[in-house]
DNA sequence: GGCGTAAGGTTACTCAGCGGTAGGTAAGGC
DNA sequence: GCCTTACCTACCGCTGAGTAACCTTACGCC
């Protein structure tokens, strides 16, 4: 059941702090997000690292700290990721566009991170509950600033009948699940998947079966 | 921080094994949907049941076992509900409308089972995720058939640039995310929020920002 | 009415897994 | 040669799942 992914050859030899740290994290982000927060155990983190339990201890922390280790740096390059894909001066739906491209990339080459951040760290009452909703909210944030911004274009924002942030968690939540079905289904590419979800989102499944489609301009 | 919400007063009475196996699922439920599977303890389940250890032991079985009655007694009561509001004989977009507010109902009248299905049972690898996953499968299938049906009335469908599951998937991800939203924002109906839904997949973005709205005839 | 027995119920324990640490060894710079 | 940094083995103690053994009330049956 618990192949063989364990330490690579190289062993006891004398590494900066740095690298062990890194090797570490890359551990524990892997065994994380294999077994979840609670079934993931120390040691196997410590032998999947090809490191002693006390070094973990002593460069990260305990087990708590560590795993916060894991999600801040995910979630920092997921984030970074996401942003640096999205092109400020153009029209919202390029931009979110441009966002859903970024995010699907990253999911595809960083899967074990995704997991990490969506399945694992949701667990209600942890100490981590806080760290992933402020990631969310940073989602549903950065959303709603592009919803609310095309609907101020439009006159949408006044009439107050919806609710931007509303609406935003509802397009971060198709996001993320669409990303999950992408997880059992990876023979779509990722901008696929961005286009499915950008025509979803933007036509509304009534242009959709009308035959419209959405196509990104040239910017 | 555990607060008092103990065992009712009355005990010690002889009880029928059904009326017993009721008050521990219940207890179960809401111990699970407050720490999660793995926090969650059998002690504290059997305090909060008002019912010794063993009894749940011999009742319905070790923790897997109680976690598994669980999931299926909420997730028939959840499907039940979904599907119970559905009316057969109308077009696809009230077919969903009514989906949508039976089941933000259901989240606003078991928010303890809306909980322990989405958030708990997602551990990887735990005996669990199949479970969860078959209910996330029949809440697909049952969009994915509206979708598809939708679309091929429209003659979508066969252009297959879509996938009917895939956006399907996309559309329960966008309901749960929101109602999840709506877990920290109840200021909302959940008839609103079905509202907002309905207008975000139906229309989509780009006709809400022009002042368009979606609304149920009366069927 | 008594009396046997199954169903309801409990206390008090075992035991394994795992988070965390004490205390020590070796490498290498200066 | 000495001190810092890298690194290890071997252990502790607690928490929590699961159980053995025992008590007790209802009730069918002669």
């Amino acid at each position: 059941m618990t192949e063989d992914v364990r330490r690579s050859p190289e062993r006891a030899k004398r590494l900066p702090r740095a690298v062990r740290e890194k090797q570490i994290l890359d551990a524990a982000v892997a065994v994380f997000s294999r077994h979840g927060y609670h079934s993931a155990s120390m040691d196997e983190i410590s032998d999947v690292a090809g490191v002693s339990k006390p070094m973990i201890y002593s460069y990260l922390g305990a087990k708590e700290d560590l795993f916060l280790h894991c999600i801040r740096r995910e979630a920092g390059r997921m984030l970074q990721a996401v942003q640096a894909g999205i092109k400020p001066d153009v029209p919202p739906d390029m931009q979110l566009w441009h966002g859903l491209r970024s995010f699907y990339g990253f999911v595809a080459e960083y899967r074990e991170s995704w997991t990490v951040l969506h399945r694992q760290a949701l667990t209600v009452g942890g100490p981590f509950a806080g760290e992933v909703d402020a990631l969310r909210s940073r989602a549903i944030e950065l959303v709603s600033g592009l919803v609310v911004s095309a609907g101020a274009r439009k006159g949408l924002a006044e009439q107050a009948e919806f609710s931007g942030e509303g609406l935003a968690a509802a397009l971060v939540g198709a996001a993320e699940s669409l990303a999950d079905w992408w997880l059992d289904h990876s023979d779509v590419s990722d901008g696929v998947l961005a286009s499915w979800l950008m025509n979803l989102i933007w036509l509304g499944f009534n242009d959709l079966v009308e035959g419209e489609v959405w196509r990104p301009t040239e910017q």
